[in-house]
DNA sequence: TGTTTAGTTCGGTAATCACCGAACCAATAC
DNA sequence: GTATTGGTTCGGTGATTACCGAACTAAACA
């Protein structure tokens, strides 16, 4: 049985071993979810997906079922239809950037705390050091605020 | 014995869980760069590494030689002296900024693969949601953007 | 000439990860 | 009721990870 074109089976492996990564996945769940993401609205049934990853039903419905509760995949259903319907999350994007967010603002609170810390017990270092450290403070600080930015226009975007 | 303030060992602790999922390290030699990090410029040596962390010599050898080749931790030596003397790279920020590069390039690289299958492919799908899509490839060239100008920044910084 | 110092290398092991099959369950179809 | 459909749950298992100890080496010292 042939599952989606020779392409796209590619771009599923390729962006998969980046979303391991990025996302921390799983690689069965990395596949799945670009299998979403390059797929159309109407979703796919769990047969088709056990279909195109090859894998077991007990580790798509695992891997699906994560994805779900992190939001990445969400899943609807068809009247007079018992199968689920599973796509990208209408949200992934932006939870996307969400979790980056979470991500700088860990970055930045424990940059903080290294250069307090540096501060008090290594003076001469910080202070020799002190302006690329500096730099590298605004440069997170910068790219939170990018996130800020892009997640709020994302609301306005959607709200219509 | 002891080998630094409670309040290191938390910092180390603290930081070095953060460090293992943003820098793809293992455990120990997500402590020892935070080590590296929270020291003063004399560096630590071998044992003094294998003292804090309460690891193996092996293991110690290992990860010190890792974060080594990735261009994390140098090491300089005293006349007269057969140790080595470990610290930070000098260039530790910089570096992690250009890793940060890599990545934001590839997501770019891969986010246009994304938008170009699913023009061709999912018309409707990519035309429905494209606006978000479209505010989301625009975050990430900024992103890039702020990175270039503050490697740049660095550069000029340094040379001096 | 051994002996100590400063690490390195190698073989193993305990723990965790990613996945599987088989049994199971709840809802619908017959 | 019984069978089928659409998954879920559980008990593994093979592969990988993170670490260890013991043996080793190369340089410096006595």
């Amino acid at each position: 049985m042939e599952c989606c074109s020779p392409e796209k089976k590619k771009l599923i492996e390729e962006i998969g071993v980046h979303f391991e990564k990025v996302h921390n996945l799983a690689p069965l769940a990395a596949r799945i979810y670009v299998i979403m993401i390059l797929s159309p609205n109407d979703g796919h049934t769990f047969d088709e997906i056990i279909e195109i990853t090859q894998a077991s039903k007990s580790s798509v419905s695992t891997q699906l079922n994560l994805l779900m509760q992190t939001n990445k995949v969400e899943y609807f259903t068809k009247p007079g239809d018992r199968k689920r319907y599973f796509r990208a999350s209408k949200t992934y994007l932006k939870n996307t950037l969400k979790e980056n967010l979470d991500q700088i603002s860990e970055d930045i609170r424990l940059i903080e705390k290294i250069h307090s810390f540096n501060a008090t017990y290594n003076k001469e270092k910080f202070e020799k050091t002190g302006g690329v450290a500096i730099l590298f403070k605004e440069y997170l600080i910068a790219q939170k605020e990018n996130l800020e930015r892009t997640i709020e226009k994302m609301n306005e975007l959607t709200i219509n």
